[in-house]
DNA sequence: CGCGCCGTTGATATTATTCAAGACCAGTGG
DNA sequence: CCACTGGTCTTGAATAATATCAACGGCGCG
């Protein structure tokens, strides 16, 4: 592994860039659409990028967080993807989530002020940090980033459920192709292609977000290609027969 | 069934108790140090106490709300207890919650002011009605309230997760030890018994909250029994050997 | 160039599901 | 009061799905 151990645990105080012409710009940034300033009016979208002018870089590897270190901030993906994983109590870690520009880290953290997962970058990463306290401040005065804000923790809910529902009630097969429609879906809303992408995690890594082993995820690959439903080589995927991938999952 | 249709699917219009002697009061609730207003100044309490002033009761089989209704208000389990289901694309259904007192429903439908699940009484069910916009009202005035929100919504992300852990990488076995462990510490916290209480769910329910078949929960049911770790008749439930229990599931 | 991680594939083992039959239990109506 | 009924629960045997174990090829990186 090129980084055997995590470099960056706590961005805010140790390797924060804070130069002036780092500063995050919420209305140039182009995942502004998915991220939290959403439909904020021109000054409230200048106070928050005030309390928010520090970017935080990672490198492949890195932890963006550690499982149980204090919450201080929400992180928003600029560039780049992590994973988060969480911990069962007898050790075994499983990938909760894979996340990409727009999304928002560290949601499950405030609810005891500890990190419940553990956050580690996937590529070469960019992250906003925002203080929550800040963040919580600001949301007292600006209705439109309170109910945001709460629209993304809901949606984060939601998502869980989804997952909860892949994991309970799908066989491998759906699972995979249920994996690979939501990522498709999530380049798409990014404006990246949503039949050709490169995936960032290994396949250990994506079965066990699926509830899977890394051979039957691979069994898998294999087979979805042997079937014409997609071209895989290594990390590279593309789709080919979107209809097909989401019969599979019951989507029509 | 005795309550073959759902008889109460908007609660804030159709059935809701508003007599004045019936108002909630949270601060001689029994459910006040796990429910919302935990922590609050007693003047901020009055506020909300004044905006929660209805309560909606529900008949065993009833529905709280249906997946996509609007979403208008969280909901605070007083009494009794239900569950929360969500629907696959294809149709099938699967229990992602199991509600008892203090807990608060609805967290997931304010992303797109839709519900996205079911909630269903398990018994005859009593619960405070919180109209959300009020709560986000309040919550700019309260930061007590805002904090505690936000902490609730983070919990349940933080739930979700530890459910996702137990779909994903354990056995049956130590699936239906965790959800008993769980349930004996949510009854503990509430103030009965922890180690016997009677299950509200059917084994249909259970093993659909747990990923896995009814004939497998009865099975293990059985398995639990011949090994002395609980006493199981129908749905009552008595736990024998916690520690062993507890090691199912990697605890200690 | 060689080492270590990653990915593939095959053979076998294990786990949980499916199918099937019957017991139990509460509520209902004769 | 008892038989009947529908839903629930238990248990067994056969089956299907996935995990495990094992071997090997490839690729990237030091």
């Amino acid at each position: 592994m090129a980084n055997p151990a995590p470099r960056n645990t706590f961005p805010s105080t140790s390797k924060v860039v804070s130069i002036d012409s780092l500063r995050s710009h919420c209305a140039t940034c182009s995942m502004r659409a998915l991220c939290l300033p959403l439909g904020l009016a021109e000054t409230d979208l200048a106070e928050l990028e005030a309390l928010l002018g520090n970017r935080t870089k990672l490198k492949k590897g890195d932890a963006l967080f550690h499982n149980g270190a204090p919450f201080t901030a929400l992180y928003a993906v600029k560039l780049g993807s992590l994973k988060t994983t969480v911990l069962s109590d007898d050790g075994r870690e499983q990938v909760a989530g894979y996340h990409m520009p727009g999304d928002l880290l560290g949601l499950d953290g405030l609810g005891d002020d500890r990190h419940g997962c553990e956050a580690i970058a996937l590529e070469d990463s960019e992250l906003c940090v925002m203080p929550f306290g800040r963040i919580e401040d600001l949301a007292r005065h600006v209705p439109a980033l309170q109910h945001n804000l709460h629209k993304f923790m809901s949606r984060e809910i939601e998502r869980d459920h989804r997952v909860m529902l892949l994991l309970g009630s799908m066989r491998a097969e759906e699972r995979l192709a249920a994996f690979l429609l939501n990522l498709s879906e999530r380049y798409k809303a990014r404006g990246y292609s949503s039949t050709e992408f490169v995936l960032r995690m290994t396949r250990e890594e994506i079965g066990s977000y699926l509830g899977l082993k890394l051979e039957t995820v691979s069994r898998l690959f294999s087979k979805f290609q042997e079937e014409g439903l997609v071209m895989v080589a290594g990390r590279s995927v593309k789709i080919i027969d979107m209809p097909v991938l989401k019969q599979l999952v019951g989507q029509c």
